[in-house]
DNA sequence: GTAATCACG
DNA sequence: ACGTACGTGATTACT
């Protein structure tokens, strides 16, 4: 047995790293043992992120509690493999910094399933989001175990992720490639893995008295257990990738971007991703270019090269002026160059042996709790054509349906303030947009009116003025402050709502509890920000229900991805109005009598046939 | 590492 | 006192 001794909070612990048949048996006794006194912490040291390539390696399984921790080196496969297992199988209860990384690990290469291993976990990561979910660019701890053990545990835990990185450069190895080829025997590499076990232990019931504390229900932390489960069984699946079609795209968006790339080069711009270049070129055409952004930059983006472009934010041509070559360049070049790395080369390049893309859902990700979806962002690919959603599909005999609530932050807004003629037009089936517009301008009320009203509606959700609206909408701003003006008066709660909930904030630390009883701090500088925050997250927790209702309905299989407000999904072909009804069923409720509804679109084979031409 | 940009709800 | 668009992830240029 190799054992290291380390210091955690004026305590010494044992790391132990077992080396034969015997150390092995000492093991499994402990875990024996310390099952039965608590529950176990576990982690997992693999040779990368990428979870679902070939070459992936799981290295070392780590137990341990507050005192002790036991590094068992898998990769020694035989006797360690097995023993490993058999605590995996046996122990009641886990601890896990960050649990769906280790679940899909473990799931795929340990043969403990996620279904086996969820229900015996505590995530001590969800605890320390729902205590505070700001990240540390927002002023928060973050979410990392480093930088909550740093603050609840031990001042001076070592950055075990950060040393270890310099670990790896000393031996000539990178970051990414540290983790796969250092010597599994390594002094550094076992301190940490066993450490890292032994801070989740100590973080556990720190995070637990201190949700007590500030009043977050245990039912909060097991709602939001039962999402990242059914999330990480929503990651296994994945979705089938068109490595064909895929492929020729990428080699079609490379051309596009190559031809204006050279076509921008005749105007004097090198590297059409180059702000500073742009603006010079332009600058020496005879353009003016009046807009700064917050640093002072001259701005050229989007809606600058377009308006110069003589195009609409639709890229339609306006007719308003000789459009400018190099601004269409420009455009064209972006938009290729960004299609392609950021979507089909990732889409390529994280493709698994059968074929799939594999996208890690962080199902706490946003400070109102919303998902972020990564590696590749799926959540964002472009709408306003086809050819990226084209590249993925439903799987074999399958066809995509996608269901979305329907204005649901405008209902839930209604819900949760109480707004009065708001909640009668959702409870008469109304659109809500158009019986704003029905009520201020009575019944000749145009489709324009519609947009101008929804964009004021957006505003109030948002916290947005009226220059903003109006330069998101295009409307002129005086009509864009009558609208508003007259939002004001036909719904007069919101704003009552929003210096009720900001008042309420200030008397408790800064923090808006929202509908669920999740803590959101706010911003002393922009309270206003509360309305969006309590709209978006309880948004956020209507689709997560509805997520347990699809699996209580029993269609989590046939789910791919949670989108915001709309869950897509794969479902056999013959059987796509059942499963559309029933997902509908399950988006379908109630919030403070405020109907909750949904929508279903059945689609083709492709998810972009759902966004244009069927496939 | 920061700023700018652009993709989504 | 007044008014403020919200939330993400990813890439590229540049210091």
């Amino acid at each position: 047995m190799r054992t290291y001794l380390h210091d955690v909070a004026g305590e010494t612990v044992t790391i132990h790293v077992p080396q034969n048949a015997d150390d092995l048996a000492q093991f499994t006794q402990w875990a024996r043992e310390a099952s039965r006194r608590g529950p176990i912490a576990l982690d997992t040291e693999t040779s990368g992120l990428d979870i679902f390539a070939d070459h992936y390696r799981l290295r070392t399984v780590q137990f341990g509690d507050r005192s002790d921790a036991w590094v068992i080196h898998w990769e020694r496969g035989g006797l360690f493999q097995s023993v490993a297992r058999l605590a995996l199988e046996n122990i009641r209860r886990f601890l896990i910094h960050n649990a769906p990384f280790d679940w899909l690990v473990l799931d795929r290469h340990a043969g403990v399933s996620v279904e086996s291993l969820a229900p015996r976990t505590t995530d001590t990561r969800i605890k320390a989001t729902l205590l505070d979910p700001r990240q540390p660019q927002e002023g928060g701890l973050g979410t990392a175990l480093k930088p909550l053990c740093g603050y609840y545990v031990d001042p001076s835990a070592p950055d075990t992720q950060g040393d270890l990185t310099s670990v790896f450069r000393g031996l000539g190895f990178t970051k990414a490639t540290g983790f796969a080829r250092i010597d599994l025997e390594h002094p550094t590499y076992n301190l940490y893995a066993g450490l890292d076990v032994i801070y989740t232990a100590r973080l556990d019931p720190i995070l637990t008295n201190q949700l007590a504390h500030v009043g977050v229900r245990d039912a909060l932390a097991e709602y939001e257990h039962e999402l990242a489960r059914i999330c990480t069984i929503m990651q296994r699946r994945g979705l089938v990738l068109d490595e064909e079609f895929t492929r020729e795209l990428d080699a079609t968006l490379a051309e596009e971007a190559s031809n204006y790339a050279e076509k921008a080069a005749r105007y004097g711009v090198e590297s059409v991703n180059s702000t500073r270049q742009i603006a010079e070129a332009l600058t020496g055409m005879g353009e003016l270019l009046t807009e700064r952004t917050g640093a002072g930059a001259v701005k050229v983006d989007k809606a600058v090269l377009l308006a110069l472009a003589d195009r609409d934010l639709q890229w339609q041509r306006l007719g308003a002026r000789t459009p400018n070559p190099l601004a269409e360049a420009v455009l064209h070049a972006k938009r290729s160059g960004k299609w392609r790395t950021t979507y089909a080369q990732t889409f390529l390049e994280t493709v698994d042996a059968d074929g799939r893309v594999h996208p890690f859902i962080n199902t706490l990700a946003a400070r109102t709790g919303r998902m972020s979806v990564t590696r590749p962002a799926v959540q964002t690919l472009p709408s306003s054509d086809q050819m990226i959603r084209r590249c993925l599909l439903a799987d074999p005999g399958h066809v995509m349906v996608s269901t979305d609530f329907q204005a649901v932050e405008m209902r839930v807004l209604a819900a949760l303030a109480g707004v009065k003629r708001m909640i009668e037009g959702f409870l008469a089936g109304e659109d809500i947009h158009a019986f704003t517009a029905r009520l201020v301008k009575g019944d000749g009320a145009t489709p324009k009116d519609r947009k101008i009203f929804k964009g004021a509606g957006f505003g109030k959700v948002y916290g947005g003025g009226i220059s903003t609206i109006s330069r998101q909408t295009g409307a002129p701003e005086d009509e864009i402050a009558r609208a508003v003006a007259a939002y004001d008066r036909l719904y007069p709660e919101i704003k009552r709502a929003s210096s009720r909930w900001q008042r309420e904030a200030r008397g408790s630390g800064m923090v808006y509890i929202s509908a669920t009883g999740r803590r959101l701090p706010l911003d002393r500088d922009r309270s206003y920000a509360v309305v969006n925050y309590a709209c978006q997250s309880a948004a956020r927790d209507l689709l997560g229900q509805a997520m347990l209702n699809a699996e209580e309905a029993g269609i989590l299989d046939a789910m791919r991805l949670p989108i915001h407000d709309e869950i897509l999904a794969s479902v056999p072909k013959g059987e796509a109005q059942e499963y559309a009804r029933e997902f509908e069923r399950c988006m379908t409720m109630d919030l403070y009598g405020v109907p909750i509804t949904a929508e279903a679109e059945i689609g083709g084979r492709s998810w972009g046939s759902l966004y244009g031409a069927d496939f």
